[in-house]
DNA sequence: GCAACCTTGTAAGGCTCCCTTACAACACGG
DNA sequence: CCGTGTTGTAAGGGAGCCTTACAAGGTTGC
């Protein structure tokens, strides 16, 4: 019943550990992103990729969910706007708000990212096993819907937690 | 055998994942640590506490295990001189080095933050289960002594890869 | 219909953490 | 000892994020 780690001096951290993968995993990724013709997206607009869909969101509701300032959010939209990935369009029901959505360009980025993170995953399955992979995966979205639901609304209404 | 992610649209790439795990687990280690007697260590002092123990490890030895510059590091051990957790001793054996040690409360803030690195690792056990936990466990620390080995040397000798 | 208050986004400046460039002190092989 | 490599330090910069402050537009109560 009682979960006992390893030898407490010769053990690294779970923090760390989950830290060491996501990093390796992340810089797969983005190896294979610069090779690309989106080579200019750094990681920190990750926040407008990962949330922006359609019709757009406001940046406030971009903020929240990115566990963000606005002020950060909005240079990370200026930069984006700029390089031509993202558009301001006025909100039709507020006139102080303007809807943060994706220009052609942002869509065929926002896709052909989505592609590589399914690559790479596929990748690491075959390295380390696909069940093991589906069970890391099934494991952290619900950690992900229990522990950070703003960060991971798609799955709010997925995962019951314990049931 | 082919590995298939869920719905491409409404899905967490794995690194996003990982990292939201790593940053819930780690957040409820830093709020025990702030509520201690070391609540003046950062997240960033993390490089020294990993890495050094006995008598004491070289500037350029823990820079290069934490992959930062020695400038970097150097740093973050003068701000930890600074507050008593470590002190640099000449190096008997190179008239140029010094060898980064804990003071005695440096020690004591390590096994304090291993005791509570434990703990939160129990707590998640029990959250999510115990054999769960631990097979993340044990694919992190594979995943770690492939993909990034120069971060966990504990595991260099540990981990065959795969047999 | 307007005063008080809330929300939306912006502006300006600062902080932390990390990097690059440059260098001085020492080690060591020829 | 003389070049070459290594150890640590100094100085300055940049990315990414925050806090404080505000202007423009909405909302609510009377």
């Amino acid at each position: 019943m009682t979960y006992v780690p390893k030898d407490p001096a010769n053990w690294i951290p779970l923090p760390g550990l989950l830290e060491i993968a996501s990093e390796a995993l992340f810089a797969e990724f983005r190896e294979e992103l610069e090779r690309s013709e989106y080579s200019d997206i750094r990681p920190t607009h990750g926040c407008v990729f990962r949330f922006v869909q359609g019709e757009g969101l406001r940046l406030t509701e971009i903020a929240e969910r990115a566990k963000l300032t606005k002020q950060s959010v909005g240079e990370i939209v200026d930069d984006l706007v700029q390089r031509g990935y993202a558009k301001r369009i006025p909100d039709p029901d507020d006139r102080r708000a303007k809807l943060i959505c994706l220009t052609e360009r942002g869509e065929a980025a926002q896709a052909h990212g989505r592609k590589l993170f399914a690559k790479v995953e596929r990748r690491w399955a075959q390295r380390y096993g696909a069940e093991r992979i589906a069970a890391l995966r099934e494991l952290l979205e619900e950690i992900a819907a229990t522990d950070a639901p703003f960060a991971a609304p798609e799955l709010a209404h997925a995962e019951p937690a314990a049931a």
